[in-house]
RNA sequence: GCCGAAGUGGCGGAACUGGUAGACGCGCACGACUCAAAAUCGUGUACCCGAGAGGGUGUGUGGGUUCGACUCCCACCUUCGGCACCA
């Protein structure tokens, strides 16, 4: 018999697909569209491993199945192709990040064309070629026009010594540069940002209506981190013109403040700080100020704070607060400054101890047995928790107020509201909400991502590059290598550099950072429906048809930056009038990881994973089909060879029940004979005739292998039924990303035929005969089987169904669907038990009304031995599946 | 510390809204075919007792709810992921 050779097979097949522009959906047909996304590559270095694999694979092989549901599908593919790896690259390697991007691509694709995958290639994106970031500046503009790009300073690491900015990236976690091991500083520049805080309650709104993860939903409303909470405002003592104002999600502890904080780098710091403790509050911040994000941050236990000397007035009780500087408290949050209660926040208790500041109980907790009305009197004694060990612990939850004047007994939540009613009357406080999202920073000074289209005009400031002018073009001949001063290589170019103010038409200069990737990658989606379009960033009735995008698979590493920035600019561009959807992605899947040896692929453990070594010995279709049933989707897991082995197994289980009934297809030829220009036809792949046995072996009868006409008829019967089944939830697992599951259905659909065939020794070569009952069936059977195959193994599939005569792809063969009659059998077997334990089962009509089943449960085989006399006290029924007979002895028994 | 996810045979993993735990596959054992091996096909495979029929125990640990719990509730242990002074 043939053997089946994928190295023979696939690369035909996928030849084919080009040559018929199966993969280019008419984007004009989209009555019934689908846009089947995957997270563009990087072409960074890497490339593609079978991690890449484990999230294109999946995608593809449900959108394969979306097409053969009748789906116009649409999947393209593309390019990810600025960013800072490629540049450090080059820079190590003394070559131009332009060249090796175009290289890595090169090879990328014919990675991604092995994978067998429906890429629309003649729609492929690449953001680093000027036709794509024409239209990301574009894209800027609008930002820039509507106000949500704005311009500010914001801290870069700088490292001293190369005069350079450093990614976070190239920040040692010990805080030095990468490179040369200077501790690096903070230095502040001029930057971009984009005003996602303004959207961040829709942001928050509109992840009730998508079909994400729950997880990844959790991902990004803990990374927005809304808080609602007060604004209360301090007099300071003798300075009528100045007030703090401060933060407080905790408006009922109010009367535990005992001190003021504001942020080193807060605007205040300077106006109100007595001249005694100038100097010393001065160098507290200076010190703040050369201190990394990093370091900062890793001195978590250590309290450290300055008094300034100068004191606030509380606002209900008129008492003197003093007021502090001190690095915990961030000014990028809130209002940059806090009140201290240290009895009931763990950060102020640590702060307060160290300085030896007042601590001051305003809480106690609530007692359960009073419902609602909170006790009169504090029942705590005094001294109680004073032997603790170790550091003091805050009453962090909510209770009930004490020492708070006339709000003692009320509950936190009322006392909250009570409390910032009251500031508000007197003008000293409202409700508020805050966020931890920041704007997002978008300008990068970095050489290898889309220049930013402004022109900085000492008389205009900046000015945007008008539309027509752009893109602005990315000098190829710049010295991006770090070093040698200044911030941005772009600074570097001299012609780059020098622009007319398009306003007033004066000497001006450009803006010399480049965007943030994610940029690019915020719309990109978009851009895959009209690639080509020189006139303007996208078709907006496409884009309207075909968006937003009906599933999209990628990691979850992206939940809180690109799925984030990406559902932002939907929203702003929605809101511009520029489309009319504010999601972009309807339905999101994260893949797993796959590890290897239990790590984490990477070049560095030398533990990667390379498609193209598997290819050769397995094909592509088993190393899909491994990824697919040799893990949980979400949960990926640890490679193992021997999984693909089994999966190359399976496939040739197929590839010879196939070819062994070949007969049943009578007429056909294999397809590499109607082909001219195909492979060699392999020894023993010669054309059958019609009824007869490739090997000659086993009998030809029109009722098969000697069974009695019964037998045939019940074997028909079961493997009908075997075939239903599979397509019902081989089907349904597709539909939702299990697809380890649907392949153990196509298996089971496989057993099953193996059983149908019978002795193997007699079925093993065409035992049926193309007009006999069993034939037939065994044929719509086999190619309901292969219809299923196809998402998973398209190559082998493809073949198949050739060989079965058709001359269309699989792809428009349609998708089997189940026949509810054929499952819905005429009997049941329902499980019987006595007092919870299984004692026997029976066969029983579908759908007998309660009564009966109870009735014939009681009576049936062993159970009224069992009974033994004893009363039945309850008869738990769960239609058509279980009865359970309940005695009267049962409680004692277990009790 | 906070948030989230997960702990099931030798292994990867099933089990829909509580209803025969271990589907499907890998591995292993035995058998068939073979001079032999590979490949293929068949049978078995959670654990313990038993020749067998059968019985008992089992989904990280300890409790609970229920006729019935991998599934729900409480407490704890372990692993992984995210955030990390966000007031």
């Amino acid at each position: 018999m043939e053997r089946y050779d994928p190295s023979a097979i696939e690369p035909k097949w996928r030849a084919w697909w080009e040559e018929r522009g199966l993969h280019h959906p008419d984007l004009h047909d989209t009555a019934r569209k689908c846009y089947a996304l995957v997270m563009f590559s990087y072409p960074s270095g890497d490339r593609l491993h079978i991690g890449h694999w484990y999230s294109y694979v999946p995608a593809d092989a449900w959108a394969r199945m979306r097409r053969m549901q009748g789906l116009n599908v649409f999947e393209p593919v593309g390019f990810d192709a600025f960013g800072l790896p490629a540049e450090n690259y080059a820079i190590k390697h003394n070559a131009h990040p332009a060249d090796f991007t175009e290289r890595n691509m090169a090879y990328m694709r014919t990675q991604l064309r092995d994978m067998g995958a429906m890429y629309d290639w003649a729609r492929e994106v690449v953001t680093c070629h000027p036709g794509y970031y024409k239209w990301t500046q574009w894209l800027f503009l609008q930002l820039f026009h509507a106000g949500l790009a704005y311009r500010r300073e914001a801290p870069v690491n700088w490292c001293p010594r190369d005069e350079t900015v450093l990614a976070n990236e190239q920040v040692t976690p010990q805080g030095t540069c990468e490179r040369c091991g200077t501790p690096v500083t903070r230095r502040d520049l001029t930057q971009w940002f984009f005003r996602i805080t303004e959207y961040a309650d829709r942001l928050l709104e509109g992840l009730d209506r998508i079909d994400w993860p729950e997880k990844t939903k959790t991902l990004q409303r803990n990374w927005i981190g809304r808080s609602e909470g007060a604004e209360i405002r301090f007099a300071v003592e003798g300075r009528p013109e100045l007030e703090i104002e401060v933060f407080t999600t905790r408006a009922d502890t109010l009367f535990g403040a005992t001190y003021l904080v504001l942020a080193p780098e807060h605007p205040l710091v300077d106006r109100i700080t007595a001249p005694d403790h100038a100097g010393a509050v001065e160098a507290y911040r200076e010190r703040a100020r050369r201190m990394t994000e990093i370091e900062r941050t890793s001195t978590v236990k250590e309290k450290t704070g300055e008094f300034t000397g100068a004191h606030a007035v509380h606002p209900l009780t008129g008492e003197r607060l003093p007021i502090w500087v001190a690095d915990y408290v961030l000014v990028s949050y809130g209002t940059g400054a806090i009140m201290g209660v240290p009895a009931h926040d763990q950060r102020d208790l640590d702060f307060a101890t160290r300085f030896g500041l007042r601590v001051r109980e305003v809480i106690e907790p609530a007692r359960e047995d009073d419902d609602g009305r909170a006790p009169r009197t504090p029942s705590r004694s005094a001294g109680e928790d004073d032997d603790r060990a170790g550091d003091a612990h805050a009453l962090v939850a909510e209770g009930v107020l004490v020492n708070s004047g006339r709000y003692d007994g009320m509950r936190s939540a009322d006392a909250a509201r009570e409390i910032t009613r009251e500031l508000e009357r007197r003008g000293a406080g409202r409700p508020a909400v805050k966020t931890k999202l920041r704007d997002w920073l978008i300008s990068r000074q970095r050489y290898w991502g889309a220049p930013i289209p402004i022109v900085h005009c000492p008389a205009c400031g900046p000015v945007a590059v008008p539309e027509g002018e752009l893109p602005v073009l990315l000098p190829y001949d710049v010295d991006f290598s770090l070093g040698e001063g200044g911030t941005s290589p772009l600074g570097r170019s001299e012609s780059f550099r020098r622009a007319r103010c398009p306003r007033c038409g004066g000497e001006g200069e450009r803006d010399l950072d480049t965007m943030d990737t994610f940029v690019d990658s915020a719309w990109y989606f978009l851009r895959y429906l009209s690639p080509h379009d020189d006139a303007r960033a996208w078709d907006p009735a496409l884009v309207d048809a075909w968006c937003p995008v009906d599933m999209y698979v990628g990691g979850i590493d992206h939940a809180t930056m690109h799925l984030l920035y990406a559902r932002f600019t939907i929203k702003a561009l929605h809101d511009l009038g520029h489309v009319g959807f504010d999601e972009p992605f309807r339905s999101l899947r994260h893949q797993g990881t796959i590890t290897r040896g239990g790590a984490k692929m990477s070049k560095r453990w030398g533990n990667v994973v390379a498609p193209e070594e598997y290819i050769p010995l397995y094909g592509t279709d088993a190393l899909r089909l491994y990824l697919l049933f040799g893990f949980t989707f979400e949960q990926g897991g640890d490679w193992e060879d021997s999984g693909l082995h089994g999966a190359s197994r399976f496939l040739n289980r197929v590839w010879r029940v196939y070819t062994r009934n070949a007969g049943l297809w009578p007429g056909a030829t294999a397809p590499s004979e109607q082909r001219p220009d195909a492979r060699e036809p392999r020894a023993g792949a010669g054309p059958r005739k019609p009824g007869s046995s490739v090997g000659g072996r086993g009998p030809a009868g029109p009722d098969g292998v000697g069974k009695s006409a019964a037998e045939r008829s019940a074997a028909r019967r079961e493997l009908d039924r075997a075939r239903h089944h599979a397509i019902l939830h081989a089907t349904q697992d597709l539909e939702r990303f299990s697809f380890n599951t649907a392949l153990s259905r196509m298996m089971e659909l496989v057993n099953a035929v193996h059983r149908f065939e019978g002795d193997p020794g007699d079925a093993q070569e065409g035992a049926f005969a193309a007009d006999s009952e069993d034939g037939a069936l065994l044929r719509s059977v086999l190619e309901d089987l292969v219809r299923l195959l196809a998402p998973v193994a398209p190559h082998l599939a493809e073949e198949l169904w050739h060989r079965a005569g058709r001359e269309e792809s699989i792809l428009e063969a349609g998708w089997p669907e189940h026949d509810p009659r054929i499952l819905a059998t005429d009997e049941v077997t329902v499980v019987v038990q006595v007092d919870g334990r299984v004692r026997d089962q029976m066969r029983i009509p579908r759908d007998l009304p309660e009564h009966e089943v109870r009735r014939r449960a009681i009576d049936h085989g062993r159970i009224p031995a069992l009974l033994d006399g004893r009363e039945v006290a309850q008869v738990v029924v769960v239609p058509n599946r279980l009865v359970n007979v309940v005695t009267s002895g049962a409680r004692e028994k277990i009790g």
